[in-house]
DNA sequence: AAGCAGCCCTAACAAATGTTAATGCCTATC
DNA sequence: GATAGGCATTAACATTTGTTAGGGCTGCTT
């Protein structure tokens, strides 16, 4: 049930059984969400942390002229709101793109282990500045980088990341947003979105339909993302 | 000496004496830097935590075509590397914006506190917490905010940020960038970056000469940066 | 005093991006 | 099988943002 999140915390260093064991307790109960719905509400205090076991959602925030912004998108092994451990009051929403299940890591027990545990916190801890390293790749893309490369960046990073949890296929991935989804990812307006995503398909390195993104030219789309994952920290050392 | 950090980490929730203390016994030497220095190299593994004891510093990424983006401005008070205490690798670089003085706290020795100091350990992560908070916020701004919104949000956050440190001076403050530097926060031109400038001035909002920005309409400037410091977490609670 | 470099500022024009609107294709529903 | 709604796509046009170039100011060096 649980082997997403050992797989997304055990690529960075050794999990141990006894650790598997504690997360394990942590957990409480499970629930389904649908499309749209909100896995957490802004502005709320969850007495909880929510741990994706399958499906796609995303963080966003919405200004007052009614404008969204994705701020990150969680697949499954990620704990959505980690961060509500400490920061108590959630400032940002978080929806499933995809219907989603997931279960629930009570803080109260998450205390214990940051008491009684210190190797698996430092995990925890290392996940949020992951998670961390994402928002400043992403700051760069949207900054400094031409929307291409940024959609580019965007799709190398989630290949990436779905491998990891085993939820590639091949080169492709499943990818259930809508081009106005995306355009609320990238910060753009949904006619340009479907003209960066023209862009990316015209080169020939992605082809992208039916929510299925299939890699075609890996090399090539790594050079127009400039995509380096070093930031990912993917790999295995003592933390 | 530590007084800033004692301000910024306290601001969340109460520091205890015995925590002040082992915070003093992690650090090590310090040292300064001049306008322009680099404070950590990007690709490097150091061995220990920066932070400021005065002066402003920027984390930053450059891509191929030579653009610079900044992707936070680190100000007194900041660990402006500790999430290298567990990401072991620096993706990006850290510059120095004014004259730093620096403190280096040993990474070792954090690796104890979190094995004895359970709430000193949350109160540290939490601060690489709200550096992700942060984070967000920028996301939102560079993609669903307008130019000038987004200067003014920018405003806010270090005018409160600097203010928790007691680096303010009534309603106003230092900011040692040019617009060239302003530029590669929000991800601009210099031009472009000069006329958003000119925009917010000719609001009335601040006035901004020598280095130093006054605000002269907080409640104007915070509407038009649609401002909500939730994101930084200033209340004081059990942590 | 002259010269130089860095910075702020502006103008004129080019390119990127947003807005509004329309079309066509699906799929779900009645 | 008719209809309506959601989504991808395109066109035409408006607005924002970038580029290139240059002027003026300041402080520093020679």
């Amino acid at each position: 049930m649980l082997e997403s999140l050992y797989l997304n915390l055990g690529q960075h260093d050794a999990l141990s059984d006894a650790e598997k064991a504690l997360l394990a307790g942590a957990m409480t109960f499970e629930r389904h969400f649908a499309i749209g719905q909100d896995i957490v509400a802004s502005g709320s205090r969850p007495t909880y942390s929510t741990l994706i076991l399958d499906g796609l959602a995303a963080r966003y925030k919405v200004l007052e002229d009614g404008g969204r912004q994705f701020t990150s998108l969680q697949v499954p092994g990620d704990f959505v709101d980690l961060h509500a451990f400490l920061l108590k009051t959630m400032d940002h929403g978080i929806v499933a793109l995809s219907p989603c299940h997931v279960m629930f890591a009570d803080h109260a027990r998450l205390r214990t282990i940051t008491e009684q545990a210190p190797h698996l916190t430092r995990l925890l801890w290392l996940d949020t500045l992951v998670d961390g390293a994402i928002h400043r790749e992403w700051i760069v893309a949207m900054g400094r980088r031409s929307k291409t490369s940024h959609l580019a960046h965007l799709v190398c990073e989630l290949f990436v990341r779905l491998q990891v949890v085993q939820r590639t296929n091949g080169m492709s991935f499943h990818l259930p947003l809508s081009q106005a989804e995306m355009a609320d990812v990238l910060g753009l307006s949904v006619v340009h979105m479907n003209r960066v995503i023209g862009a990316l398909r015209r080169v020939g390195v992605v082809s992208w339909a039916n929510h299925t993104v299939t890699i075609l030219d890996w090399h090539r789309l790594q050079e127009i993302a400039e995509f380096d994952p070093t930031y990912l920290s993917m790999m295995r050392e003592p933390r």
